[in-house]
DNA sequence: AATCATTTCAAACAACTGTTTAATACTGCC
DNA sequence: GGCAGTATTAAACAGTTGTTTGAAATGATT
């Protein structure tokens, strides 16, 4: 029959299996990645792949949500969504939550990696990201800079304000080598990160303090 | 003996190849890319890249250089750069020109895709890259920057403000999936795109120029 | 026309890929 | 112990890849 126990052997084989394959094509790429070497790295033979996930696309799939589960193990709550607190804090909050875990290198920075990489080149797989993972974040954002806008603003102009704001912190992600080639001293140490997210925390809220009056009257 | 007159057929050949394989590096990325379609569409035998280009890779560096080449005959001038403009219009002009080279699909936007790939998942030939066509840029901006905050600026915020530029922009180009989906009107036609580059330059204006007090007195 | 280096070509090569297979080992259940 | 059903394995498969080869074509120079 059926597995009647909780943690039966193969389970723990799955477990492995998607563990070392978020990892493997976070570092290589959908395409560079190769059953073989998460198969080796997994100490799991290679046709596990295609018995437990239909195919290599399948384990993709898989390895995403799964990275995206670590991801909101790791780090389950936003402090930003705290309504009580004034608008100001909750943008610095969301932005240095943001950034912390985009350029957390050690443990995290894996998955975020890999879910970078599929936004880099999507695949199929993308829309189970987007509904997971992006929306819920854009709409948090989004309610913020209402609020910091006066709680009223043109959808549009809530929408632009929205990307510039994800827009600085991404660039820490996706430009990553650029960064660390031209602006070195922005993300060395934790220091500077912080440093960088009060930046982009200041920059923004400059932003739209100044652009309060234009959202209030449109007209 | 060698070529005499300038355009010798091989030198036809090898250019439709460049031509060919920027195309189809920025289409498909370096490794799913394969020379047969390349030397396919390019009219050309398969053996033609191995004895033109060593190998794929040289292709590929040779190819990366030729779109940077392709893409500073298309736009040619930064009307920012004039040093007599008002410095919030030149702003403006830069932005407006960034974002216009991001987001043109049609014939620029090629070139302009596999230097993002090559960004966002550096090879050997980043460094290339780098010099030519980013370090320019950056350097453009920073002294535009420099001039809104008054002439006078800590290095480490004048870098932290272009990126806070750049990634505004830049998000256009990376996460281009997400706004495909989440934010469609953003960039759906000309009209749209060009509102796009003004919110940004309004936005960046607008925290430049609270900035700008901080900036002066640093102590 | 003959000679030479260069270019082009079809074919084959060797390595690697994801996937399948069929045999073997394992596990819980009667 | 024997019998399911599942899990695991080594081996082979079929397809694709970048690259090489050696012969044929080309074209300028003598």
């Amino acid at each position: 029959m059926l597995e009647t126990r909780s943690a039966t052997k193969p389970e723990l084989a799955i477990n492995r299996l998607l563990q070392i394959a978020v990892e493997v094509f976070a570092e290589q790429g959908y395409r560079d990645a190769t059953v073989r070497e998460i198969c080796t790295r997994a100490n799991v033979n290679v046709a596990a792949v295609n018995y437990y996930f239909r195919s290599k696309e399948g384990l993709y799939t898989e390895a995403l949500v799964f990275a995206f589960t670590e991801l909101n193990k790791l780090y389950p709550y936003q402090a930003a969504e705290d309504v009580g607190l004034p608008p100001e804090q909750r943008l610095n909050l969301f932005i240095q939550h943001f950034l912390n875990k985009l350029l957390d290198d050690s443990h995290l920075g894996i998955p975020g990696k890999l879910i970078s990489r599929e936004i880099a080149e999507p695949t199929k797989a993308l829309d189970i990201i987007i509904a997971k993972a992006i929306i819920p974040q854009c709409a948090l954002l989004e309610e913020i800079i209402l609020v910091l806008l006066g709680g009223q603003a043109d959808k549009m102009l809530l929408q632009r304000c929205v990307m510039s704001i994800l827009g600085q912190c991404l660039m820490f992600k996706h430009s990553r080598s650029i960064i660390d080639r031209l602006f070195p001293e922005a993300i060395a140490g934790p220091a500077a990160i912080q440093a960088s997210s009060q930046h982009i925390a200041a920059f923004s809220l400059a932003a739209l303090q100044q652009l309060k009056p234009a959202a209030e009257c449109p007209l």
